[in-house]
Formats: C-alpha cells, sequence, structure tokens
DNA sequence: GTAGAATTCTACCGATCGGTCGGTACTGGA
DNA sequence: TCCAGTACCGACCGATCGGTAGAATTCTAC
C-alpha cells in the first residue's frame, strides 16, 4: 500500500515543520523553509498538507496526543487525588523539559495563532485537561487531603509552574528536569512558608537533612 | 520645543504600536498595519522609528520600565524578605491582569523575538528581576521564615504562577484580580497540603468533616 | 511492457513584506 | 520676506509571502 509510505511522509513532514516552527515561530517560518528542510519544493510539499494552518492544528493535535499519552493517561486511573496531582505534575514537568516533544511547546507558545474551528478545537482539547486538574483539586479538598482553595486558581497555578518551565529551561543547565519535578512537587504540595510556632505547621521532617546540603549560591 | 511634540508623538507610536502587536503578535503585525492604525503612511511611520525591531525594543524597555515603577521600586525597601515576596507577587500579578500594560504582554510572549544586542539587553534586565526574587528566597532562608528549597525553582515557580496569567486570565472573567492575587499568596506561602497528622503534629481538625462525605467520582 | 496512480517538479500568481527615496506643505525665527 | 528645519507623503524597491496549475517523473500492478 502506498498509503502507508505516503502516511509515513506526512509524519515526517510534520515532524521537520514542527522543529522549524518551534525555533523560529510559526508567522517567521515560512512554507518555504519547511518545504527546504524537508527537501521539498514548495510545491511538492503542498501535496502532504492542504495549508499552512492546517499544518499547524495537525502539530498541535500531534502534540496534544503526545501530551495526553505521556501525561494523561499515566495518571488518569491513580486513585488518590494528591498522588495522581503529583505524578501528574512530575510527569508534565518531563514532557516539557525532555526534547521529546516540540509539538508541546508549539502549543504553549501559539496559543493564539490558529483562528476559528482550529482554533476552538484545541482549546477544547485544553480545557479537558484544565478540568481534569479542576476536578483532582476538588476532590482531593472533599477528601480533606489538601486545604481549601479556589480550584481554578489551583489548576492555573499548577500549570503556570509547569507550563512556564519552557520559556527558561535549558537542557545543558546545571538544574535538571527530575530537580526541578521534586522541588517543585515539594514546593506546591508541600508549602513554601515556615509556620512561625503558632497555628498549624506544615512541616516535613526527613526532607530536612537530604536538603541540608543544598543551600549554596547559584549565580 | 518641538522636540516635545516630537517626543509626545513618538509616545502616542509605542502606544498604538504596542496595542496592535500585543493583538496579533510581532511577526503578524506589519508595520503597513501600525502605520494605519497611527494615522500615518509607512514612510510617515518611519519618521519616529529605525526599524521594526528596534520598535519592538523600545516597547519592551517601556514594559520593563513600567515593570519596575509599578513592582519592583514598590517592594525593593520592605525588610522583611517573606512579606516582600507576597507583595512583589500581589503587585505582580495585578500588573498582568488590570489593563495597564500591553507591553508587558509583549515581553512575556515575545520572548525569543529580539535578536543579538537588543535581545542581551531585555534579558539583562529580566534577569535582574529574577535574581531579585532569588536573593529574596534566600534571605527567607537565611531568617528561617521558609522551608530550604532551591532558590531558582522558587523564583521560578513563583514567575510561572504569577506571569502564565496573561495566558488565560479574562477581565470579563468571574476570577478576579485580588482574588488570584490573594489565592496564589496563600497557595505558594502557605502551602497547599494538610499534614496526614502523622509525626510530630498535634492538632488541626477541621478535615474529619470533611472527610464524611466520601469520595465520589470525578472524571 | 505498459496503463495508471502516486509523487514531485518548474514556473508562476497576486499580495504583501520591511524599508527607502525624493519631494513638499507647514512652521517659527531672522 | 526668505529660509531652515520639522513632519510627513506618494511612489517605489527587491524580496518574499502563501498558494496553485499543470507538466514531468517515478513507482506499482498486471
Amino acid at each position: 500500500m502506498g498509503s502507508d509510505v505516503h502516511r509515513e511522509r506526512h509524519r515526517a513532514v510534520l515532524e521537520t515543520a514542527a522543529r522549524l516552527i518551534c525555533e523560529k515561530g510559526y508567522e517567521a517560518a515560512s512554507v518555504q523553509d519547511i518545504a527546504d528542510a524537508c527537501g521539498l519544493t514548495k510545491a511538492g510539499l503542498y501535496y502532504y498538507i492542504r495549508s499552512k494552518e492546517e499544518l499547524l492544528l495537525e502539530i498541535m493535535n500531534y502534540g496534544m496526543d503526545v501530551f495526553e499519552e505521556r501525561v494523561l493517561l499515566q495518571v488518569l486511573n491513580i486513585a488518590d487525588p494528591v498522588e495522581r496531582l503529583k505524578q501528574c505534575m512530575e510527569k508534565n514537568i518531563h514532557l516539557v523539559t525532555e526534547g521529546w516533544s516540540k509539538e508541546v511547546t508549539i502549543i504553549l507558545h501559539e496559543h493564539e495563532t490558529l483562528t476559528g474551528a482550529a482554533r476552538a478545537q484545541i482549546n477544547a482539547r485544553k480545557k479537558r485537561y484544565v478540568h481534569f486538574l479542576e476536578s483532582s483539586f476538588e476532590e482531593a479538598m472533599r477528601e480533606g487531603r489538601i486545604r481549601r482553595v479556589e480550584p481554578r486558581v489551583a489548576a492555573f497555578s499548577f500549570l503556570g509552574m509547569v507550563l512556564w518551565i519552557y520559556k527558561w529551561y535549558r537542557p545543558e543547565g546545571k538544574l535538571g528536569s527530575d530537580q526541578i519535578a521534586r522541588e517543585m512537587q515539594d514546593l506546591f504540595f508541600g508549602g513554601l512558608e515556615t509556620v512561625p510556632a503558632k497555628a498549624k505547621r506544615t512541616q516535613k521532617r526527613p526532607a530536612a537533612k537530604a536538603r541540608a546540603r543544598n543551600q549554596e549560591k547559584a549565580a
């Protein structure tokens, strides 16, 4: 079947296009650039895509597929809501940091590039994630596992911490993916402030020693 | 002085250009669009700007000015590091949510659009903010006001929560600027998780009632 | 071998891109 | 009254934009 080969090539085009759009941005990456990078002429490229915008949509949908497979599906059936959220944070951080998916970066950055139905489609998929987080926070609250907070603010705070990483993370930097994941879990769920020996204590004991070496400066 | 009028008009051009670039993105907002919006021809616009990229640089520098005035300066000399950070978060959230500054949104979104020296200049100004946050976290740790965490991860988590807002906040939505600020302060500094009555813990029982009605389904 | 589909090409479209040139209407001082 | 500078414009530049028509090539199945 030539159809298989066709799908393969189509995938390769998406892959290459994603690399370019991720590097230069959607508007700055011209169809000519993408065609060159694919080893095709512009007209040849249009054999595989219907338009530049639909190409972007396909890339984003693929990115959402990857996200759902590597993050959502991995944690969806964890019974404990807090554990579910922690795992979800870890998986999501790894998705953003490890070079797995330029497509995800594109989804994050080009959040207002698509228009009309295409935009609505991707937004709907994003919203499912937000609702999943909100529900998990609500569930955790019902079970008394976390303090009372506005679930939406919690969800967007979670997302902000995790997704903002794409703006500053550098693989060659001294902050590793695992370390970031651990620290952020700790920060978000463990709380930051020590309580001045008054009402509530939110302290973890074993962590204190392990973290003792950690205090040195970081330029 | 014609020079005063000139500066005024120059400011008006920056203002209008910022509005357009904020709405459509830097690459998508053409010089022609900007000129039209200013009530000038393209050639006329170039009387006020040297190039499109320098226009962007000026907008970003102005945005950083606004940020430093409305956020950094307001909290810089608060003695208590935790209070300083809390106030900083509040001020920064208001800067992002209240429509004061399309320029700030542009700085956030177009973080890789500038090149060369211009990019370096803006990055340097951003880094000063990151360092301010890191130092404040370190100070708070030295004084035992917060738990030991990697200061850089704390700083970037802070920034992620706060700055990601520009991607989802809608002024007409049910979540107000003040509420977001309060909830995020609480979340970030107060900690999220309740302690499961383990090791050295004594009190706090609101969870008991909440746990009464068990877990229901949450998608 | 050859028909026919699958693939990729050359050549081109009108529009627009960022930017510039030579000019001109207007203005305040001398 | 003249003039120098300010503030702008019409017309244009070469390059590139996203996209297409249709021919040429290559592959596949019989």
